[in-house]
DNA sequence: ATGAAAGCGCTAACAA
DNA sequence: TTGTTAGCGCTTTCAT
């Protein structure tokens, strides 16, 4: 019924542990034979068993993608890295399994157990903010399991992928200076998140380099959501001096921000300029279209794992790679009124 | 090391093959027997080897979690879903592995090929709209693979979660008849997706059943996204006699035809009332908080997912089930002009 | 560069 | 109700 190693070997004329050691990739083989062990592998539609192979090997060609479940960010966020993470799975013939953790949860780090214990897996891929949870690196430590990390906030001897956001942030902030605004506010993102850090700092360094000083009431608290946008911006339009221009940490309270504008009767970009951050699908589906950055996330999902699977096959270190990111200049920001 | 399922058995002074029906739940265990096993599996923190069981057995302990790729209509619904599938999971020691596929691929079922005959899932949860393909139960019936479908079209036969979409659609058009609305309109969502059949057909009974006769013009076609529902209103508002309330099929769309409002100068409930479906995380952050049926996500992945499991244990047949809808009555509906 | 034997940790098919 | 004997399909030694 089933196609096995041994009978691609009787196939072949040659011994088991060859064809082993084709589907290993292992050196030793000669090339003749190599591709002879290739070609009946393909006409006979062979298909290794992973059960098998996790069973009798040290490796189980399986990796995790561990994300958090309470501090939910943006869903869709996680959806394209996982999305990404599967696309480098399918090109190396790795198996994925995905593992909501609760970060907030005492023993969170359990689940590692579980993973690691039952399934054996390979490697595992970290997505924010569980890149820089001191437990749960520990654990993977302890267990001795490789990791890749989206966006950690500590790059030293990690691998995975990031982008310059705080360079990002200030691009999009110079963008705003260059139309003339001085009145600029920011949305700040939940706190202990790498990227509200970095945006952050980026605003604050754009600022710095025009010369503008930082105003504390212009730069506000948000939780990353549409409706702590709506909040932060009624705060802001509450001021006696109103802000021109507002860059929002991320697109969801971007749309809060140009909602609240709507509410209060202000035209964007004519009386107020709007920007977020991270490109998500509703940037262009807003009106006037939102200024963003685009963050490729199902590409860094695939390059972190790409990373990963790099080192468990041998192939070079694994390195923390950088994406460029992208200014996308819409229509939600202009001139300064 | 490892504890093995034969250190249990020595340490209860048991054959391995005992051991081996205590795991797997077989009634033929003397009850003392039994105790006595679990006992010591608990002391050794045994953990039974996902690898070894499924090749040495027939089942693999493992469920696939499928979803379209291409059509992707609210990722945060599915990640809600894949959620809730993982809770069931966890629940009885199964564990997933998620998979994507490419409806629109002519080949797209090769992926389930390589699930079943790579890792022998054990059964499939379908998403919407994959619980319709033709060609894919055809290969999973060809497999042998049972699977659960969450809102499938077809009922008979089927087995997993569904809920009442007409009837809660209709429900909440009666609300907005209640409020003395006559002229409601309706933006259906995408065509092949049963969820717009049956939100579309019960707002023609909730109209029939008061006595409004459907105009054609209140009916126009969305996406299902925020974009989709700001043009649709704006076809709306074109209209010679405007709509005093219109009933989006999803809560993005609903998003949307506020947004339009705004952008015309209507206020919402004022002049217009608007109704969703879904109640996602947005309905709540929206000014003013939007009128909607609540679906329960991620308690419907959980519910198909143990159907599934029911059925894989031998634990009765499997059925669909039916999960009740909930009229989220909010502010964005009001009594008509 | 290739092969033979032994097992990975569990369950199947029998037996008792 | 419980135990015995073979494997599942691969990789690991260790040979050659």
């Amino acid at each position: 019924m089933r196609v096995r190693l041994e009978d691609v070997a009787r196939a072949t004329g040659v011994s088991p542990k060859t064809v082993s050691r084709v589907l290993n990739e292992e050196s030793s083989v000669k090339e003749s034979t190599r591709q002879r062990v290739l070609a009946a592998m393909e006409s006979m539609n062979y298909r290794p068993s992973p059960a098998a192979r996790g069973l009798a090997g040290s490796r189980s060609f399986l990796v995790a993608m561990l994300y958090d479940n309470n501090n939910n960010p943006a869903s869709t966020y996680l959806a394209e890295i996982q999305d990404g993470v599967l696309d480098a799975c399918d090109a190396h013939r790795y198996s994925m399994m995905v593992s909501p953790v609760r970060m907030r949860d005492k023993d969170f780090t359990r689940r590692v157990d579980a993973l690691v214990s039952d399934h054996h897996v390979d490697g595992v891929v970290l997505t924010p903010p569980l890149t820089d949870s001191a437990p749960l690196l520990q654990r993977l430590k302890e267990h001795g399991v490789p990791h890749a990390s989206i966006s950690p906030v500590q790059h030293k001897g990690t691998i995975g992928v990031c982008m310059d956001e705080q360079q990002a942030a200030r691009a999009l902030v110079e963008h705003l200076v260059a139309l003339g605004h001085r009145r600029i506010a920011h949305i700040v993102g939940i706190a202990d998140h790498g990227a509200s850090r970095w945006r952050l700092a980026g605003y604050k360094d754009a600022l710095a380099g025009a010369g503008i000083p930082l105003d504390p009431d212009y730069v506000v608290q948000g939780e990353f959501t549409f409706g702590s946008g709506v909040i932060a911006a009624r705060q802001l339009f509450a001021l006696p001096a109103l802000p021109t221009a507002i860059f929002a940490a991320n697109d969801d309270m971007a749309a809060g921000v140009m909602w609240a504008a709507n509410e209060r009767g202000l035209k964007v970009p004519r009386d107020l300029s709007v920007c977020g951050f991270d490109d998500t699908p509703m940037a262009v589906q807003l009106w006037p279209p939102l200024t963003t950055v685009r963050q490729p996330s199902r590409e860094m999902g695939k390059l972190a794992a790409l990373q990963l699977m790099d080192l468990l096959r041998g192939r070079g270190p694994g390195l923390l790679v950088q994406v460029p990111y992208e200014l996308m200049q819409r229509e939600s920001t202009a001139a300064a009124p």
